[in-house]
DNA sequence: TATATTTTGTACCGTTTGGTAAATAAATAA
DNA sequence: TTATTTATTTACCAAACGGTACAAAATATA
């Protein structure tokens, strides 16, 4: 039995658990999770309907991940590598244009996807808020704000590589994409087509550097 | 004394009120009643919060307003014409291009004020909300519909005066300055200094049709 | 002065909010 | 079997939510 030493980390998912198992699949109901919190933002998820979307009983919520604050959290590193893992795959491409080029394509089909609700849980899930949602809207805030630095990070490879030319402003040129990218999360929010986000990020391409 | 035939608006606002009179201004408590919605969002603003900022009790509050969804809606409306006055303005300069640049670097400019909340209210007001908001949250779309067809009909008035190319998209041109505009209040909420929001704008207007 | 009309302040309403106590159920370990 | 551990269920909590009843106060009219 007692053969080979494991972490605790695998010791736990090896040895079956003490107690009564758990009857839910947690990444499962982080699923759910995260499609409530990202049609209705943080405060306008209730724990009602996450309760209901989940299909548990809200004192296994509690159990499993602390508060409603934790949960948003969990949900949200989910929704990271899971939903816009595309995002940091997107910044693979050779050139910067292209990787641009390529964020921007894949954003417009994924924030008009029908299968999932509108725009992007970073940027809707707390603009404007009540004082208690203070600390997500600020984590919220950092996110995208780590989102801006992986475009400035990738901006600053391609002049080295000289890919863009010299005088290009990284950072300058990475707000402007962050801005369009939000700008279209806001826009598929209220409504609009992939055709019509696939045509704004064709104009706004039209002024890459040179 | 019963010389004159007067409209009821004007015979309301001649004759001296029959009760009690208001002890407030309505103007004034509206202008506090924006800035609490603008930085709150509509859920996020409670009427506790509404009622200590407008230094109101709530009975008056209702007296006067009705609920909390019409005063914001009137809130909305005196924002339109008072702080973003501004942008139906800037549509008037001489050429499509001047307009969008006016409109552009202003918001620039309102959306980092620190005299106020920043971004914008018609951006933030209700992005994403619980069910009771709902229709706050369509209004606030139409809003922001609206904003996107002004700016078409500008650009349509451009191309009959030959100012734009006649192979100009109007709708499309549109939805892109609509979505930089979005971007930028996103940008600015989230702490975007008014030089990073110029600079976005100047990044922006590069790709002029021409 | 008396009356009608309107606003104000206090104190409250039912509902919903996020969160939990306590008993029961289901598993492992001894 | 019995004890231990963990999860689920039911029922509940205090606080905050949007909204209001009601009496007192302040004005114009008669």
């Amino acid at each position: 039995m007692n053969d080979v030493v494991n972490t605790e980390k695998a010791a736990k998912k090896l040895k079956k658990a003490r107690g009564r198992p758990l009857e839910f699949n947690q990444n499962e109901a982080l699923d759910k999770a995260i499609n409530v919190f990202w049609s209705r933002g943080y405060e306008g998820a209730s724990m009602a309907e996450l309760t209901e979307a989940l299909g548990i009983n809200k004192p296994s919520i509690y159990a499993a991940f602390g508060n409603k604050e934790a949960l948003f959290r969990k949900a949200l590193e989910r929704y990271k590598t899971g939903p816009i893992a595309f995002v940091g795959e997107a910044m693979k491409a050779p050139t910067a244009r292209q990787a641009v080029e390529k964020l921007l394509m894949q954003a417009a089909d994924f924030f008009s996807d029908e299968n999932t609700p509108n725009g992007c849980m970073i940027v809707q899930g707390a603009l404007t808020c009540g004082e208690s949602a203070h600390t997500i809207q600020q984590e919220l805030i950092a996110y995208r704000g780590n989102f801006e630095a992986m475009l400035t990070q990738r901006f600053d490879l391609a002049k080295k590589q000289e890919d863009l030319p010299s005088h290009v402003n990284s950072k300058q040129l990475a707000k402007y994409i962050a801005t369009i990218h939000q700008g279209m999360s806001v826009q598929a929010t209220s409504g609009a087509t992939r055709e019509e986000l696939l045509a704004v990020v064709e104009i706004a391409m039209k002024n890459w550097p040179n």
